[in-house]
DNA sequence: TTGACATGCAAGTATTCACTTGCCTATCAT
DNA sequence: ATGATAGGCAAGTGAATACTTGCATGTCAA
């Protein structure tokens, strides 16, 4: 899951979908380009699709030919609970 | 900051520093040898704090021939910030 | 049914990144 | 001063990974 927010362009698709779920991939993909500039193709975003999808942050539903892609952020409160968890050292 | 958190490794260092900050380079070494079984070399661990250090997460001072580095969590808020701020969309 | 559309799969390439190797600088104790 | 300790710098190597290319599958509308 951290290497998945590694790359720029998988967060950039967090963004996206934390914005409006329920994307297809071409949606995601004319998106990133209009909204955030990037030319990346289709199966480069497909593929980041895939690694956000093993790392639990997205998830996806079939509904004919669209897949429907949403963003699910729970895994990401683990890293808050590893280390913002208020001090274990100066805790009693 | 993401790509810094993507290594187990300086993951690993995270955790270590959380335990306990104003350690050096060496003490570092010996307890990721010893607790949690790595057998990484001083330099690797040299290097993997050099890109902690680059991301924000860990800060040092000097103390003669010591560092001392220690554990600066706080840019860890902006992940929660930025995918966690209960939902954009349905927000009124 | 047929063509267009949305997505999936897989091999190849090129870049990135973690780690090593070897040597150098600085500080402290004796 | 001198040896030992703590750390720094930089080039090179091997593995991981982002991206491309080309083709295949599945769904829908006409």
């Amino acid at each position: 899951m951290f290497k998945a927010l590694a790359d720029p362009t998988r967060r950039t698709i967090l963004d996206e979908l934390s914005e409006r779920d329920d994307q297809t991939l071409f949606e995601i993909c004319s998106r990133l380009a209009t909204k955030h500039g990037l030319g990346s193709t289709r199966q480069a975003i497909s593929q980041h699709i895939a690694v956000l999808e093993a790392a639990g942050l997205v998830s996806a539903r079939r509904d004919g030919r669209y897949k429907l892609h949403s963003i699910t952020p729970e895994p990401l409160r683990q890293i808050a609970d590893r280390w913002l968890r208020d001090d274990h050292r100066k805790a009693p």
